[in-house]
DNA sequence: TATTGTTATACTCTATAACTATA
DNA sequence: TATAGTTATAGAGTATAACAATA
């Protein structure tokens, strides 16, 4: 058995001894490692391989609109209507949400959660809060929201272009 | 011929009639919407399909470091050795780099540009400037570097967690 | 004609184990 | 025994085209 625990899972970060140049003045390149990091933090502290990030954010949109379709949760978290049938097929064979008809819509479908999903999102949000907390001791006074303001008026921006 | 040009490269950001919840307030959900939206700028910016975003940061850190080894230009852009190795073939045959061997260590590669690599690089400098500039306009003064500075915060915070 | 959910497909990205050759 | 580069493979993510039902 040679075992060779090696190819880490990428764990990211300039080494000391290696010059990046450029590349930590690159917006693309900061928010590439940073969205690594955050999204490995977030894996270890909800501890469980089948709730990644869109599952999350998936949950919360239904839950805060009640009978959304489909293509409006797609379309909120950047993946594509087809991308998003099997992770819907996911969370409902979880007993998470459930799909129902619109009434004004034959084409549509309706989502709602399930009180087993709600349960879910609800304990999703504490570990999220709690995750939050940490980063933003990283972050100094004020750089949390400064971030998530920064972040905003980036999105909105670069949407328009 | 049904064409149905539909399926939209998931263009991302929250609808004005969709309520996201909490979801603006999660650092991990706005960073997964900047990247997206700042690398779907990048490959416009760029407009050539085989040079992606890790192309650029490998061709930067071997140009920054001369006889650099595959395994610290995967551990500085946060990609596994095993992954690199496609992307450095790729660039190889493109002709921007060529692998020589280190003589300090018969293992170990080192890593050179060549003249093409490094036209190549310093046409993605202009075209990365360009584009971070217009990023820059959507954070306001001061914004860019602010927002560099919080990433990095982010980094060497949650790289040691 | 256009849209909604869906299927299918292809390609990229990521993760992991194991091999070889060097050390 | 440990490391560097590589191979192979499996899974996730992403992009695109097309279809049936509905509007």
């Amino acid at each position: 058995m040679t075992e060779d625990r090696q190819s880490k899972p990428a764990a990211a970060g300039p080494l000391p001894e290696i010059n990046t140049g450029a590349l930590p003045k690159v917006i693309g390149y900061m928010l590439r490692l940073s969205q690594l990091l955050v999204y490995q933090a977030f894996q270890r502290a909800v501890n469980d391989e089948t709730i990644r990030p869109p599952q999350f954010s998936i949950l919360e949109i239904i839950s805060c609109n009640p009978g959304v379709r489909p293509s409006d949760v797609a379309a909120s978290i950047g993946v594509s209507r087809a991308n998003l049938v099997p992770l819907l097929a996911e969370l409902e064979k979880s007993g998470f949400l459930v799909r129902g008809s619109d009434r004004k819509d034959g084409r549509a479908q309706a989502l709602h959660l399930t009180p087993a999903g709600e349960a879910q999102l609800t304990r999703l949000h504490e570990v999220v809060a709690r995750l939050e907390d940490r980063l933003a001791e990283y972050l100094g006074p004020g750089g949390r929201e400064t971030l998530l303001r920064l972040l905003h008026d980036l999105n909105t921006g670069a949407a328009k272009a």
